[in-house]
DNA sequence: AACTTCCACAACCGCAAGGGA
DNA sequence: ATCCCTTGCGGTTGTGGAAGT
C-alpha cells in the first residue's frame, strides 16, 4: 500500500498560478478564512490541491507579506540565527516580519551561503574553513589527515578555480568602475590563480605535518579567529571587534556593519541541541546589548596562529564577494 | 541574433508532528 | 492506544528571465 496522495492528481492543475486563480483564492479566503485547506480549492472553484493553495497563500498571497529585496538588517538576522539554529527556516522567518520560510530558505541558498563560502567561511558551521581543517587535523592521526587532505584538496581545487575565475571576471568589470577603497583585486593572470591554490596546498600540508601547532580539544575561539585569521590579514575585519561580524561592509557592500557576537557557537562542542537551548534568550537579546558578551569566548587557544598561516593569501582574496 | 548558462524564485514532494475521533 | 486527517516543515526541482558567449 502506497501513501495516500494529498489530492487527486489527475484533476488537479499544477505549475504557475494565474492572476485569476490568485484572485479566486484570495477572495475566498478573505470571506471564509483558511479552515480546512482540502476543501478550499473545491469551494473556491479552483482546480488545485489544497496543499498547493496553502503554499500559494502562505508564501505569496498573504497580505502581510513583504516582497522584494532583503535588507542588510534582515540578512544579518538570517545569518545570525542560522549560525544558531541551522536550517530551521520557519524559526528564522518568524523573526522576520513579512518573510516566509521559503523566502528565507531561497535567499540563503542563492545568496548568503555563497557569500560566506566566498569569504572562506563554512556556511554550515559558520566557522572558517581553515578552522574546520584544523579540527580535522586534531582528531585524526597524521597519515589519515594526509589522505583526507589530499582528497579534500582535489575537491577544493575545482571550487577555488571557480571562485578565482569568477573573481577575475569581477576584476575586469570593476576596472571601469571607481575602485572601492576596501578592496583590491588580483591580476587576471591564470598563473596567479594556480599560485594561490598551490599556496593553500602548501600551507595545509605544513599545518598537517606540524600537529604540535594544533592543540587538541581546544574549542574555536572567535575572538582569536577573527583577530588572527581574518583581522590579521584582512582589513575588512577590524581587530578591535570582539565578536564575529557579519557586517555588510564585510561583504563588500556599502554601509556600516552592525557587529554581533557569535559567542553562542564556539568550538567543536557547539551542538545543534545546545544552540537551540540558547536560542530563546539569544533571540530576546537580539535587539539589545549582547548580554552574554563574550561568555563563549575562551582564552588560551593558539590554534589560529597555525590556522592563520593556512590561508596565507592576500586579505581580499578571502573577503571579497567573489560569488 | 541565436544559443547556452546562470540565477532567483516559485512550486512541489515527502515526512513528521499535532490533534481529534 | 490507535488511526486518520490536517498542517507545518525542509529539501528538492522546475521555470522564466538575465547575463554571457
Amino acid at each position: 500500500m502506497g501513501r495516500i496522495p494529498c489530492c487527486e492528481k489527475d484533476n488537479v492543475k499544477r505549475g504557475q498560478w494565474t492572476p485569476e486563480e490568485d484572485n479566486k483564492l484570495s477572495s475566498y479566503i478573505a470571506q471564509h478564512g483558511t479552515r480546512n485547506w482540502r476543501l478550499i480549492p473545491k469551494n473556491a472553484g479552483l482546480q488545485r490541491c489544497g496543499k498547493s493553495c496553502r503554499l500559494r497563500w502562505t508564501n505569496y498571497l498573504r497580505p502581510d507579506l513583504k516582497h522584494g529585496q532583503f535588507t542588510d538588517a534582515e540578512e544579518q538576522t538570517i545569518m545570525k540565527l542560522h549560525s544558531v539554529v541551522g536550517n530551521r527556516w520557519s524559526l528564522i522567518a518568524a523573526q522576520l516580519p513579512g518573510r516566509t520560510d521559503n523566502d528565507v530558505k531561497n535567499h540563503w541558498n542563492t545568496k548568503l551561503k555563497k557569500r560566506l563560502s566566498g569569504m572562506g567561511i563554512d556556511p554550515v558551521t559558520h566557522k572558517p574553513f581553515s578552522h574546520l581543517m584544523a579540527e580535522i587535523a586534531t582528531t585524526l592521526a597524521p597519515p589519515q589527515v594526509a589522505n583526507l587532505a589530499e582528497a579534500a584538496l582535489g575537491c577544493f581545487k575545482d571550487e577555488m578555480l571557480h571562485l578565482l575565475t569568477k573573481k577575475r571576471i569581477d576584476f575586469q568589470l570593476q576596472q571601469s568602475a571607481p575602485m572601492n577603497t576596501n578592496t583590491t583585486y588580483m591580476t587576471s593572470k591564470s598563473e596567479e590563480n594556480d599560485n594561490a591554490i598551490e599556496k593553500i596546498k602548501l600551507n595545509l600540508s605544513r599545518a598537517i605535518q606540524e600537529p604540535e601547532m594544533l592543540p587538541s580539544n581546544k574549542p574555536w575561539d572567535p575572538t582569536r579567529a577573527i583577530s588572527t585569521n581574518f583581522a590579521g590579514t584582512c582589513s575588512a575585519f577590524p581587530a578591535s571587534v570582539t565578536g564575529f561580524q557579519y557586517g555588510s561592509s564585510s561583504f563588500g557592500h556599502d554601509g556600516a556593519a552592525s557587529p554581533w557576537s557569535q559567542s553562542m557557537c564556539t568550538g567543536s562542542t557547539c551542538t545543534a541541541g545546545e544552540q537551540q537551548d540558547q536560542l530563546h534568550e539569544k533571540v530576546e537579546d537580539e535587539n539589545g546589548e549582547e548580554s552574554e558578551g563574550g561568555k563563549g569566548m575562551r582564552n588560551g587557544s593558539t590554534i589560529f596562529n597555525a590556522d592563520c598561516v593556512l590561508w596565507d593569501l592576500p586579505a581580499d582574496d578571502l573577503m571579497n564577494p567573489m560569488v
